[in-house]
DNA sequence: ACGGCGAACTTGTCAATGGAAAGATAGAGA
DNA sequence: TCTCTATCTTTCCATTGACAAGTTCGCCGT
């Protein structure tokens, strides 16, 4: 656990946290692993020997990301509300990481880890996303809970829903999210 | 219109066209300059006197995309199902544009007609959203709306709705924003 | 203690890229 | 015909991703 010398000690974790730093700043690819190694203080070809090339450490940040997602939705429980505003919380806190997820051309999506780690968080959403009604065909009612929270994740993320600013995300969510429920 | 020779006649169309089917291929950052210009049969500096550099691309594609998807809703009419739909089919038809659009710092989000095409598909999709209930705050409705079929449109493009082979969007779309409607 | 084994990191290199600068070409109007 | 100017080319440079080969050093068995 040294910060200086031949051996840096954690730099898997050091490029991951600064790929994320980065994409936040600079968006998908306004970065470079090159500078990613700058900023951790090693070597260009450091990254390459934990990640093998980009879509490695991309792939790396998507596994992490459904992880991250997963443990946000257990958390929340199988309320609807709870996990819809949970997965837009997920996606304000770690908006890099839900960018990657979604854009499965970036990186390796048959990857062991993202499949896995995807799957659980899948199974959590369903979950969730199916107590909207449960009387009404439920795989339709699980793709319109989520595809309501997705898409208002997505569209905030992008800066595309007018909002005075200092709108807390999730004040905005919830009477959207609730529209599905009660009319 | 010429096809050969110094001057190429409808550049800036032809690297458009080449930058959807390469971003169609490869994703929003899975080609170049270069390459494009390769196809077009021009020197790799040609398409910078059309667009000055690679976000300004970026920027036309986009502005593109709204005109488009303006053009689609406008024709849609102003009912709910009828435009949520249309936004699904225009997200399945021009994917690289509705990628494009939603990635504002792959592109210059400032661009006059960039704004002016944002604006004028915001107005259809704001005046087709707030049909779905009439009486409910109309601001919220408008986002539900919006949220649900953006959420899909994204999903599906994402690859990540578990679906049979061949499925076509829009008959899976369809139930999907009903459940914004009915119970 | 100590010796070597292998993971972690470095240095060096190459083709490809984005972008800028400066020159060449040709179509269009005076 | 002559000139003007948008369009396109050629040349050049710093940066990048990826690979190959060499270096360092933590760790494990003895």
């Amino acid at each position: 656990m040294r910060t200086i010398g031949y051996h840096h000690g954690d730099l898997r974790r050091t490029v991951l946290d600064a790929a994320v730093e980065a994409i936040g700043e600079s968006g998908l690819d306004g970065w470079s692993l090159r500078e990613l190694a700058r900023r951790a203080g090693v070597s260009h070809a450091a990254p390459a020997h934990h990640f093998g090339d980009k879509a490695g450490l991309l792939t790396a940040l998507a596994a992490e990301g459904f992880d991250l997602l997963a443990d946000t939705l257990r958390e929340a429980g199988p309320d609807f509300l709870a996990a819809g505003l949970a997965y837009v919380r997920f996606a304000t806190e770690h908006p890099a990481h839900f960018g990657v997820m979604f854009q499965p051309k970036l990186y390796r999506a048959d990857d062991d880890a993202v499949r896995q780690a995807r799957d659980r968080a899948g199974a959590l959403l369903a979950q969730g996303a199916r107590t909207v009604a449960a009387s009404a065909g439920s795989e339709i009612t699980a793709r319109a809970g989520w595809s309501i929270a997705h898409g208002f994740a997505s569209l905030w993320l992008a800066g595309a829903l007018p909002m005075p600013p200092n709108t807390d995300p999730l004040d905005a969510a919830r009477p959207v999210l609730r529209r599905l429920l009660d009319h």
